[in-house]
Formats: structure tokens, C-alpha cells, sequence
DNA sequence: TATGAATGAGATTTCATTCAT
DNA sequence: AATGAATGAAATCTCATTCAT
């Protein structure tokens, strides 16, 4: 019944986003994923094997989610905007998914090179859309993680701020910041 | 004895920032801050109060550091080059502080209504400075808090990638980023 | 195995009796009644909630136990007998019992309307037998837990004293203070 | 400044009514009392002294005050129901001090020999009076301590249900009451 | 004599993990 | 495979006592 895995990794990232890394007990995530405390451990090895896995296992989707109907080898700014709204409806259906990545990669599991290889592995697609635009001397000459950051990891932060009520974004702001994040990357 | 409450949010913050917030016990803080475990208490009510009170103390040293040698109400390339450096030199040398911040932002401790005020009474200059470069047409027609955004806090996680060894930056690229973060905001 | 519960009840008790409220520990009830720390909170929500359980606990033993063969519906000399030596019996059979009531009583969890609820729900039928006493013309014109005071529950500070080895009883005292007892709720 | 001493010992009496034993820190008793911490260890040489302080003193007043216009040469009706109305008065306008002794003879801190040795010294008139009463056949053929229990301790249960609220007097149920104290020790 | 900041042992409570069923 | 009661180490917080001022 692989269904538990997912219930159980679905409970870890909900309570992580909703009461912290601190709030975030395996009894709760036992309760919350509707199993008992002693089946967590079947699946994962401890707990900090299970934060590991709820990292991976959003990286995975986030990248799937992202790159949907985005040719990567056709840089051009129609595709960067269908990239750039996929990042942020992303972000806006999955707060939890969001709150749980930033507090995992401030903390101490996050580990360096793990993450680089992780990175290659779910985002080579994204990376090379970059680079492409880069050699066709579209994009600035930089490496394609920070362009790739300029342009949509920032929307991260401003995705926080908007799910705790700090700012407030409407279709005109939307329109203003794809324009920004265009202009940042873009070389001239 | 005051400096004993300044080694203690000291202590605090290294302490995130190195073991995460579940790693910081009370008891390390003490521990590090030279002090008894009962003393904490003399100074803070709980650990809630000492987190919420090392964010505050932290606000304070940002706001006065990056507004060091800029004078807001004359937007220009100049000022903002002054802003943008302050900012990212203050992070490079703090990257406690930063991580501190990050995980303080994104966790339950954090209140929206709070760190509106906060922010209004620290960052007002900020603010401001941007507010007069929007009013002259220079900069685009957002909100002041999101052109800080789009400028300066998107420097937080870069700062972190770089502090976690996942990207490296060198006088080239710095020129290129702050380049970027000008045309993200300029009108046009 | 449901004994547990049982084990940390008697333990509390004992300890409470032997140590007094400030004397006794979770750590050191555990140890006596041979279960682990966290166990105790598997079965009690926390300290306060333990104290009043081996309250409860406590008053529905005793009702049963004074109660025993006492016919509560033909109150007379012989009646009253029984119930006042039941009492007395219980009474130095369980020191620690008495210990803790007294200790509880007078110290701040107890409260006045759950204590009234208790009385009325364990205590009813010693109740009836001082009422229809009463309302015979046997006994004196006061409310019924007036009557119940003066005949039974003062018999609990004396067993205090004895246990404490202030005093010193034997069977012609005993024979006294029953008569005292009697005499002292008797109409005329 | 010999009024301090008596300040802390009220603090610690007033703090142990209201919040029971486990509530009464030195911190509380000191800031109750409005000294420094230190200082109340310049007049008790620890919490237990302090404690044993506190219950010999009201010992002390509660023994003045019973006695008061009562001739204890003269054993009568008349001398028993001032004695009995001076207890009671005392209690009532006391209920700090009874819920303080009450908890204080429960607790571990009382000791059999020490307080055989205070009531002899300080109630020694209430014994003679109930010695005199019996030696002329007024009174059972009882211990003094035994008539003076029956007499007027049981007022201090019975003063502490009021107090609590569990029971409401009128005058005509101390009247009834002071009546059934008579009786008990009335012989024959 | 009086103060109150500082101490650190100890109290209550939580929680990751195990294991008999 | 799944359960959840039990564990006990560790976390937070309190408080009796000391001591420099």
C-alpha cells in the first residue's frame, strides 16, 4: 500500500509548513497521515531520513510542475514567461511545499553537495534553457544558476511574503515583476 | 551587567544558524553565552522571547548598516550602488544573521502584523528611498516594499547559496547582479 | 494492561502521604510505581490532572467502604455504629489516604463546585441516612452534610493526630468518642 | 527594622493559603513581603525555617486569642461557649492561617515531638480548663487533648469548608453547633 | 544590614525510537 | 506489514540559595 508513503510525506511537509521544524512531531505526522507511529519507521529510516525525502520528492514535482509546455530549447520570452508563471503557480497552489523548502535549506540537513547533484539531476532542463539563451547572447554572461536564480528563485521570497499576508500582488504587479525578472536576466 | 544579554542573543544566533532551530537548546545557549541556564531567564521569558527578540535586535543592525553612506532622498545609480553593497557586504559578514532570519520568517514565530510594523519603523529610509525614485519616474510604478524586494532581498538567499558553498561569486559577477537588480526596478 | 494506571494512582498517594505535595516528583512516582517517566503521561494529561484522579479515585473507595453494611434507610444507634467504626477503620487502615485528602483539600486545585458534584455523587446514601434521621425527630434540625461533618469527618483530623502519634486511643476511648459522636448530633 | 520579619512571615503564610506549598516560592514571599531575596535569609536560615516560623507564631496568636477573657479556673458553660466563639471568631477572620496550618500538619515538615511540646506550652491553660472540667465531673473521662480536639478542633475543617464555600452558616447553626460541642463532651 | 543578579540542580513535560503483539 | 504502548534521554523552565556590592 505505497499510498502510506505518500500520506506520510504529505503529513510531514503540512506540519513542517504550519508549526516548524520544532512543532513537527512523529507522533503528529503518524496522526495527521492517518498511520500508526511505529509504520513511519517501515518506511523511512528516521527522522531525518523522512525530512531528506520530503525535500526530494517536492524537488521532483517542482521541476515537473515548472517545465511543463516550456520548449527549453527555444529560449525566447514567450518561454520564459510560460516557464515564469508555471514557478509561480506552483508556489501559490503549494505554500506548504514553499514554507517547507526554505526552512529545510536554511537548516542543517541541507547539505551542499547532495543538493548540487540534485540539482543537476531534477533541473538539468530548466539550466539549459538558460545556457542556450546565454551562448545565443540573449541572457547576460553568467552561469546558468544564477540566471536561473535572477529569474525565478527570488519569486521564492515574494511567494512567502504574499501566502503570510505581507504583500499584495494583484495582475498589473504580476505583469510588472515578469517584466522585471525579464529585464534582469536580459543582456543590454 | 548588560553585555550579558548581548551574549546571549549572540550565542542564540550563531546557534541557529549552525544547528537550525531545533538544534538551538537553551541549554547550548547558555552554554555558549558563558552564562547559567537560569540566567537566560533573568533576560527573556521564554525561548519564544529571546527568538522574537534576536530577530528585532538583528532588524536594528541590517537597517543601520545598509543605509550607511546613503542619503535616500536623492535617488540615483550612485545611492543605489551604496544600498545594494551595504546590503550584500552586511550579509557576507553576517551569514548567521541571514540564516537566522530566513528560518525565522518561515517559521510559526512569525507575525505578519508585527513585522509590518517592524519593518515600517526600521527600513522607513529604504523605503523611502525607493518611494522618491518611483514618484520622479524613475524607478517602475510598484509599491516601495516590492522594488526593496526586487532590489535588495533577493540578495538574502543568494548570500545564503554562496554561504553554502552551492555558488560562486567573483567581482565580475557582482557587477553583473547588481546591474541586473537596477534594471529589474528602472522604469523602461 | 490497565493496572498501570493503578500503580501510578497508589504510587501518587503514597508518596503525597510520605513526602507532601511539594515532596512529590513525576520522576520519583514513576520510580515507585516501577514505570517510566512518559508512561505516567500516557495515562494522565499532566500533574494536576494525576492529583485530582487520585482524588476521585480515592472518594469513590472510601463511600464504598464506610458504606458497607449499613443499612442507610433505618437510621438508628446501631446503624450509626457501623458507619462511624467502618469510617474509623478505614481510616487507619489507609493513612496515606487520609494524608492526601487533607493536603488536597486545603491546597489550591480543590474546588469548591467539583468537590460538591463528588460529595453529591459518592456520598448520597450517608447523606440520606443523617436526612431521614432528621426528618424522623432523631437527629438535630441541620442541613444533612452538617450532621455528616459532625459525626464522621472530624473523625478524620483524629486519625491524623493518632497516625501522627500525637495521641494515643484505646478501645474505652474509642467507646467514648463514638458516644461523643452520637451525642453530639442527637435532638435533645 | 524588626517588622520586616514579621512582613515575610505573613508573605509566606498569605502566598501558602492561596497558592498551597508547591506555589510559595522565596521569590514570591519576598517580592509579597516587599524585601530583597537576601534578606529574608537574614532572618530565617531556610525555607524550612522559615515555614516552622510561620506555623510557631500563629500557634503563638492563635493561643492568645482563644484564652481571651476566658477564666480557665472556672469550667462552666458560660467559659466553654467564650471559648468556642473566640476559636471561631479567630478562624473567621483568619483563613489564611488555618489553610497554612492545615497543609502544615499534613506535611512532612511536622514533627509529633516538637508539636506535643508547642501545645503544651502554649495551650496549657485550654488543657487545664478541660483537666478542671473533668476532674469535677462535668466533663468524659478523656485526655484534656482529647476534649479540647472534640471541643474546638473539628471548628477548623468545618471553618475551612466555609471558607471554601461548601457549606453556609447562620446563626442559628452555630448555635446548634456550639450546642453539639457541649453535648459531645457533656458526661452522661 | 540589605540587595538582587547569578547560579545550577532539579522539576515537569516531550518525543524519537523500539518491540511485543 | 502494521500497531501503539512503553521507554528514557533531553528539552524547557523554576527556584532555593549564595555572594559581590
Amino acid at each position: 500500500m505505497p499510498d502510506k508513503r505518500e500520506r506520510i510525506l504529505a503529513a510531514a511537509e503540512t506540519l513542517i509548513a504550519h508549526c516548524g521544524f520544532q512543532g513537527m512531531s512523529m507522533q503528529l505526522v503518524a496522526k495527521q497521515a492517518n498511520v500508526a507511529t511505529g509504520t513511519i519507521y517501515r518506511y523511512f529510516a528516521d527522522k531525518e531520513t523522512l525530512l531528506r525525502c520530503v525535500h526530494e520528492e517536492r524537488l521532483l514535482e517542482v521541476s515537473a510542475t515548472i517545465l511543463h509546455n516550456v520548449n527549453t530549447t527555444e529560449p525566447s520570452h514567450a518561454q520564459f514567461r510560460q516557464l515564469w508563471l508555471n514557478t509561480l503557480h506552483y508556489l501559490q497552489a503549494n505554500p506548504d511545499s514553499l514554507c517547507y523548502r526554505i526552512q529545510y535549506e536554511a537548516s542543517p540537513l541541507f547539505d551542499r553537495e547532495e543538493e548540487r547533484q540534485m540539482s543537476d539531476r531534477y533541473f538539468k532542463p530548466v539550466f539549459e534553457f538558460f545556457e542556450h539563451g546565454r551562448d545565443a547572447g540573449l541572457f547576460r554572461d553568467m552561469p546558468a544558476e544564477l540566471l536561473g536564480f535572477l529569474a525565478l528563485e527570488n519569486l521564492m521570497l515574494l511567494s512567502q511574503k504574499c501566502t503570510k499576508g505581507c504583500i499584495e500582488l494583484d495582475d498589473y504587479l504580476y505583469q510588472q515583476l515578469l517584466d522585471a525578472s525579464w529585464n534582469a536576466i536580459l543582456k543590454r
